[in-house]
DNA sequence: CTGAAAGCGCTTACAG
DNA sequence: CTGAAAGCGCTTACAG
């Protein structure tokens, strides 16, 4: 019965075997180096199990000058379902290799010390930009390597996209749209899918998109709808899951049919897809070699990898249901 | 210009100014008791800044015996949306306070080391339960309060239930049914708000409410309003606005009329309930009492107030749509 | 008004 | 095979 009720350090197990604070650190630590008995070695694992010793990691920071912390920077998209099962894969890698992932979303006009000033971890790994002040105050809190992630700027994020325009025009449809959100966080990502969905359409010889908002609660659906239907548009390129599910509820309410005279597709596979009607056709991304580029990224970042990873393709499916 | 590219600690702006580190340490934490004159006080602060100078948190905490740090366990349920701004404004309150908020969410079937264990805060506050070997882990890492708020597991997360239930009884319904997630993740909400819609229909004196499971891909949805239908049910208290959508969807694919003969009402105001056609009806929570609630709590755990929170009524509002 | 100093808990080079 | 000791950066009681 461990006696006191104060945390357990290193010299209560070194106290209470009568050993010295070194070799309770060698056992605890595995120093490589050191040769201890098998059977002091097991004194040591048992009594710290037994009294419930648990390393204290502001000493062990402090004496390493690391704290073996990843931070992972998270856009503030409404993408957390996708972003849960992607975190548990990089955390669980992470942790085998001695590290812990501390997940970050910045909000716009956040009011808080930023959480690497109050933590200090060894990398932060932004999937969104880091502005100079930001950067600036990375540095001075010890950050050795801030890692914005290409995916996040560049390729991954306007793939989806791509592939929706691949989708209706290999539905035949010639004349697109666009539906961009409104949300202001996503104006800037609404931009960058718009620039891809033209590179695209332009690719494919197609006229450019007729881009359009549409928000929840301002009638911007209908009239997004209705001047397209005028304008004989056939196929909706919606910036995501949500935005397909206002569009193509405009659309029925009006009296407009779906997939026919018009087709719509979201881009995330969100839970409410398929039980929406007429089930929504979507753009799924699966996580896994991002999880493999993310993780080897942060290890090579915190020094553990030499090379660094190469750049995986984002792997996409589409997901044909009903609105198209 | 800072001349080294290693962190800057007290000592080197000590040292810049020629200064002591302790007088250095009193104006930086404000220590009472101690009179800087103001030319001296401004001298480092402004070298302070000039260096870029962050204090090392890992020899705060060691120092002090305190991270300062409060992590806020999460249950691992869908509704990140609604729980991104109550985050925001409980880290905004504690940061007032010193106090830096770490949301924490497990998941089940986690693999990694609990997040406790690798940053030790001072208070953990569950909004699920820590099992015993997590407590236990939790104690031996030196926090030192684990609070589990009563919020979680009691009225705050079956009021919307029981305001469905009177919301269609209001409405002239005396037939209910339940429909549940099959989520294992919900199963023991589900099973609590089941109870609460049960008690409400036997207080408001009609007969029990018909329990099916609802899921997204196999039929369920169908059959379950189908039998209903043919039971003479004519209101669905669904568990949340996702499984409402899965409810409504089967209905209207089935050719059953919604909101007549089947109304249906969720919960939680998603993002997409006003897209779906027809528009769910459901019920909103403010967050403003839970959050002060929180805060407060958080800061009675940390020994920064003596007098615990009073507990707050959740603010409910049905929202009625085309649904009901 | 300011300085010298202790000590938080850890890791590990060094000495035996 | 094991121990005595230094030092990471901080806060603050104590002495002047």
């Amino acid at each position: 019965m461990p006696v006191t009720n104060k945390r357990v350090t290193a010299a209560d197990v070194a106290r209470s075997l009568g050993l010295s604070r070194a070799t309770v650190g060698f056992v605890l630590n595995n120093t490589p180096g050191q040769t201890i008995p098998e059977s002091t070695r097991k004194r040591v694992l048992d009594e710290a199990e037994r009294l419930g010793y648990r390393p204290n990691p502001a000493a062990q920071a402090l004496r390493r000058g690391s704290t073996r912390l990843v931070m992972l920077l998270l856009p503030d998209w409404p993408i957390e379902s996708s972003m849960a099962g992607f975190l548990d894969e990089v955390s669980y890698h992470l942790d085998q290799a001695g590290y812990t992932t501390i997940p970050y979303t910045r909000r716009t006009g956040d009011r808080v010390r930023p959480l690497w000033e109050r933590l200090h971890p060894d990398v932060i790994l932004g999937l969104g930009e880091l502005d100079a002040a930001e950067a600036r105050s990375a540095q001075d809190s010890g950050v050795r390597s801030v890692i914005t992630l290409p995916v996040a700027s560049s390729v991954a994020v306007v793939a989806g996209t791509v592939e929706q325009v691949r989708h209706l025009y290999s539905r035949g449809h010639r004349r697109l749209a666009f539906a961009q959100p409104v949300d202001e966080r996503l104006v800037e990502l609404g931009a960058a899918r718009l620039d891809a969905a033209q590179a695209t359409a332009a690719e494919l010889g197609i006229e450019p998109l007729r881009v359009r908002p549409v928000s929840g609660n301002d009638g911007s659906a209908r009239r997004a709808v209705e001047e397209w239907r005028d304008e004989g548009v056939t196929g909706v390129v919606a910036f995501n899951d949500f935005v397909a599910a206002l569009v193509v509820g405009a659309a029925v309410r009006v009296g407009i049919g779906v997939p026919a005279p018009l087709a719509v597709i979201g881009q995330d596979d969100s839970l409410f897809t398929e039980a929406f009607v007429p089930a929504l056709s979507t753009v799924r991304m699966e996580m896994g070699g991002l999880v493999r580029y993310v993780t080897e990224m942060a290890l090579h970042a915190a020094g553990e990898l030499v090379a660094p990873p190469e750049e995986v393709a984002p792997d996409l499916t589409v997901v044909r249901r009903e609105s198209t």
